[in-house]
DNA sequence: ACCTTTCGTTCCGAATATAAGAACATTATT
DNA sequence: AATAATGTTCTTATATTCGGAACGAAAGGT
């Protein structure tokens, strides 16, 4: 097991609870005790107390009808605590409706959390048949032009991380070759750009670029994502208003 | 203190690793850790491993300049799962934009968590000067029109609690004393919906009325709320045009 | 530049909260 | 009606956590 980060010894009973927490999301919003206790490897007894403590703070709801847990509402109140001091997103907001507006399709806001993206943003275009994804939703970053280009940014480090945990295939043409992967990102960081399709989902282009903060790390990723049918004839242009953008926003930030 | 909710005994550490996630929120979000240890009357060795519990998930992050703590991604995460289950929300969402498109006010949706009201989603009005309240943020439920109508039809009981625990006053038009607010309450109920102004900020005003599910219980309260000055002369038409939204919505999720 | 205070962090023995496992209660399924 | 599956409660030994002091580093004042 990975105990690297592991400084000072933690409360194992408190992090069974942040464990339990954990294994809620969109895919999966209810587990019953039996579930969760097989599913951690602990007794029955141990999940249904932290659950029944979870839920006397309102971070978990029982189903009156199921008899299973989910999430409450405390999570909610805490995530919209977290979403007010990501004043990346605050800043980022306007710029990302300016350009929506320009290029009619989804724009969104990606930032990297471990070695996983997580979309803090969105402005979603308008037409019928868009680029959609959920908003905190955690996603590997090996596909797609929002994720690629923050990982080409990354350490050597974690990008050899990354391809170790294995490269998972989205469509047939997700780059699951790690030396090709590699040699992608490479020329993606020469660029400054991530133009991609078809390689996250079918039928979708991406293009993308870094944010930089006044330390002159990137932060984030701003992309318009849309259809490759819609996109592809002036994609030049919509790569010189998102650069315009992300330019933006990074002065705003702070970056020189 | 009040335990009637608390069955079976819960586990201290974990309890104790909520609270402190509780601590956080938009008015304070950087904890250190003696601050916290006085605040919650614990020992600063137990604040302190619950922080690096917390800090080893990603529930919480250590500002490196500040040396204190802050709430972490891993929280806007399940934040996000909790909003993405609140089909309430999905379902309100395009009749809170219609309706904001016609008031050219704010539309908030709030929702009832414990004694407190939580704006569960909110559609800004364009204009300069207008209504606005953080998503996610705990308010008392005596002053405003989008929470009054949500008191108006709690049981006797809980409007008893509410009132025990004191009535805080907003501004100089808050109702504080408790046999008139009462009585208010009774009258918002017999009415169906709640206009009132400058009783939660002064020059503000809101209309409120109720959303109901498909057990007849009200599970919302939808409002239209600005400025006094804009709202006051045309309120009946406004009030009408809540008041379709609301039906609406609350005979999609089942309402007879 | 030095002393003082404050704050985050570490340490260790004592104490007690918790895990483990079984048993019970309740609901669904056959 | 019998069986299975799932949520809940109970009890005791033990391993985790607390409590308190001590340490080191930074901040602030003199």
């Amino acid at each position: 097991m990975d105990n690297s980060s592991k400084k000072t010894a933690i409360l194992e009973t408190g992090d069974r609870i942040l464990r339990i927490l954990e294994c809620f999301n969109s895919e999966k919003t209810e587990w019953g005790v039996t579930e969760l206790s097989d599913y951690l490897g602990l007794y029955k007894s141990v999940v249904h107390r932290a659950l029944v403590t979870l839920e006397n703070r309102g971070f978990v709801t029982k189903n009156p009808i199921s008899q299973k847990y989910f999430l409450g509402i405390k999570l909610f109140e805490l995530g919209m605590v977290v979403a007010g001091q990501m004043n990346l997103r605050t800043i980022a907001r306007p710029f990302m409706e300016d350009l929506c507006e320009f290029a009619k399709e989804t724009v969104m806001l990606m930032i990297i959390d471990g070695l996983d993206g997580i979309c803090i943003d969105k402005v979603e275009s308008s037409q019928s048949v868009r680029y959609t994804t959920p908003l905190g939703k955690r996603v590997p970053l090996h596909a797609g032009a929002t994720t690629k280009i923050l990982m080409a940014y990354l350490s050597e480090e974690k990008i050899n991380k990354i391809v170790a945990r294995g490269l998972k295939r989205f469509t047939p043409y997700t780059v699951c070759d790690s030396s090709e992967l590699i040699k992608q990102l490479q020329l993606i960081k020469e660029k400054g750009y991530c133009i991609s399709s078809n390689d996250f989902s079918l039928g979708g282009m991406g293009i993308a670029v870094p944010v930089y903060d006044y330390t002159g790390n990137v932060v984030a990723g701003l992309s318009i994502s849309g259809l490759e049918i819609r996109m592809r004839e002036n994609k030049e242009q919509l790569l010189l208003e998102c650069q315009k953008a992300a330019d933006r926003i990074s002065k705003r930030l702070g970056a020189r």
